[in-house]
DNA sequence: ACAACATACAACTGATTGGTTGTACGTTGG
DNA sequence: CCAACGTACAACCAATCAGTTGTATGTTGT
């Protein structure tokens, strides 16, 4: 399996990264529908949109859950929390908390430059 | 210029969704640093590099300053919360405490279908 | 039973993306 | 002065993407 964190990360901003697929997020946020309920939304064909739901699906952005000949799509908020987490860490490194920057960032070539003066060791 | 917000989303998610860009975001958070500097820590060309540089700033993530030959690129931590902000957009939706959602998602066809059971109307 | 509906998926297309190489131009150090 | 450096940009390529149409399969209501 291919799936570590940057995979995640991948996921989820590429999913968010197109309108449509925002707007989705949204109407499945405020409440479950299914998959043809949103495509009458949208000017584009219904395996277009069914496309939309699949990669936010995929990022784990929305979950379905079949009732009968339906597919009840619903945003999982937990995973927009968990892209709220990736930025956060991101202000934390902007904030300079983190003086472990190289651990995080660690790849062998950190020190090949010191254009930048890191503090304290 | 056609940037509403939604194109500065688009901006944003996309500049987001590679993780070269994202990597060199949380270098340019922690500190200035050249493009050149940047590349070598990359396996790629330095026009590679360079180009991720220029869509993280146009999408407002980065700026960069002109010192000699050299070109300094800082992240903007400010448009970082903005992203944060479209996420918290989200959450509340789920919240249900925006109640006027179909004022947010008004596009004339809201109405189409009412599989959802709209709250206190 | 069966027509209409909801979904799934494959195949195709044009546009965009992430990478490359090559060229050009300003800046700097010796 | 001029060679090396840092940047910018164009042209090209393979892969991915967002959309399409068409076909197949299961579900429902009458």
């Amino acid at each position: 399996m291919i799936d570590d964190a940057e995979d995640r990360a991948d996921a989820f901003f590429h999913a968010l990264a197109d309108r449509t697929r925002r707007d989705i997020l949204r109407r499945v946020l405020a409440g479950e529908h299914s998959v043809s309920a949103l495509a009458r939304h949208y000017p584009m064909s219904f395996a277009a949109v069914q496309k939309h739901v699949a990669v936010l699906e995929r990022a784990g952005l929305v979950s379905k859950r079949r009732q009968g000949r339906e597919q009840l799509a619903s945003g999982e908020v937990g995973a927009v929390r968990s892209v709220t987490a990736l930025l956060a860490e991101l202000e934390e490194i902007w904030r300079g908390r983190i003086d472990r920057i190289d651990d995080l960032l660690a790849d062998g070539t950190t020190e090949t430059t010191d254009t930048t003066p890191k503090k304290e060791h």
